[in-house]
DNA sequence: TTGGCATTTTTGTATACACATATACGTTGT
DNA sequence: ACAACGTATATGTGTATACAAAAATGCCAA
């Protein structure tokens, strides 16, 4: 209990989750707070605020706070750069440019970043190593048309992932989860049965209107992606 | 830009989308930026805190905040309740209890749940239907040393994650997602062939230390989750 | 009864001020 | 040269105060 809008948080937290303050109940407000923890409405406005934030209760002006019903449960994933992921478990990264090769992008691409006419796109395949295993198999897409300087960047030592992150480094993304079947390059480079089911994540991004980037990233047989909330 | 905070957070942050502070650089003291926007340092503080909050910039004592050189990318997902998730579609849920069952807690799961010797678990699994197709299979097991009510609870109506809400409504959980193989029973529930990829999302909660659920759940083939960042 | 307006309550935001805390950096002493 | 120490500085937190904005409530009039 270092500061106090921390401790008055947990605090709040507590008989919350206790049962205190049941789902649904109205919470005393920020004044009356203010007076049991004896400090200033600002100090328990911030405790509030964040629990707000996280989800835990609701907030409205005149109607007062109350505890939620059903708790929006949320959980947040930091996106990892993978050799950053590989590296921070203690194991030895690798990466291997596979193929490379400029094209018109096909219709369902074209589609999907909203591509011009005339925009090429620089495909590329590439293999990450966590310890000498395969890990991560990722394809991608660059919009020439956004980023010329592509073409002429040298992707055998750093992966594009990287060095699209030191050249555009903030950009909006969307990015989806799901799961594919192995193919039979797919199980070559990840040394898997073909047909095994493997987890894949896919990525589009943009930066002031335009795409960017589309890629998959498909992941080691029996890969999972975990975090607490 | 109807409050200053939010306005100078929008602010400061398409300086930093668009370059004019780089990646690695400095970014002007709270001091100076309240006197540039003529508004006081407690307000500078907020707008800055949130944008470090969201892992656009880095702040340090002393050193002063600089724009992170390697942005922090961090999703959010909110964890629908799959009943509420279909319905947002506009899509008629329908719920089917499948198989109910008292029994031992196999090895695995007394170890992922640190069960005691004697306790029992309840286990469930139940279908999910949106629009009258299957959505998701869903493998659940209750610890009934936790919750004995769960015993005599009626999961032919309501689907146990719905009841488990109302009965222990904020505990801690880990949720982590991979991609499984349709067996044999996964195929005939969700109507598809042996051996497809299909999206799967495991979690484990708790409450006061103690397990309460251990559930799968297993997504019609061709899910995806989706969000942007 | 019903619609609309004014009142009042609660949260939201902003300000000025104070002090705490971490820590980069320069200074001093060996 | 190097370690120890002190100091200055930027962020972090807390308080008191003020006004704004939303919205539930009650009142009044048609």
């Amino acid at each position: 209990m270092r500061t106090a809008f921390r401790g008055l948080k947990e605090e709040i937290r507590t008989r919350i989750v206790e049962g205190v303050w049941a789902p649904g109940e109205l919470v005393p407000n920020e004044v009356d707070l203010a007076v049991e923890f004896k400090c200033a409405r600002a100090t328990v406005n911030r405790a509030m605020r964040e629990l707000a934030e996280e989800g835990l209760i609701e907030r409205k002006r005149k109607a007062g706070t109350r505890v939620r019903t059903a708790p929006l449960r949320q959980a947040r994933f930091t996106i990892p750069v993978v050799r950053k992921e590989i590296e921070a478990r203690g194991a030895e990264y690798r990466y291997a440019l596979v193929r490379r090769e400029i094209m018109q992008p096909p219709d369902w691409l074209r589609a999907r970043l909203n591509l011009a006419q005339d925009d090429e796109v620089l495909h590329l395949t590439c293999m990450h190593y966590a310890e000498g295993n395969p890990y991560q198999f990722e394809i991608r897409w660059i919009n020439l048309g956004a980023l010329p300087k592509a073409k002429d960047a040298d992707f055998s030592k750093v992966g594009p992932n990287e060095w699209l992150i030191a050249e555009v480094p903030f950009s909006d993304a969307e990015i989806s989860f799901s799961a594919t079947s192995a193919d039979e390059d797919l199980s070559q480079q990840l040394g898997c049965a073909r047909g095994d089911a493997l987890f894949m994540a896919e990525r589009s991004t943009w930066w002031q209107g335009q795409a960017i980037t589309y890629v998959r990233l498909v992941f080691q047989r029996g890969h999972r992606m975990t975090t607490r909330y």
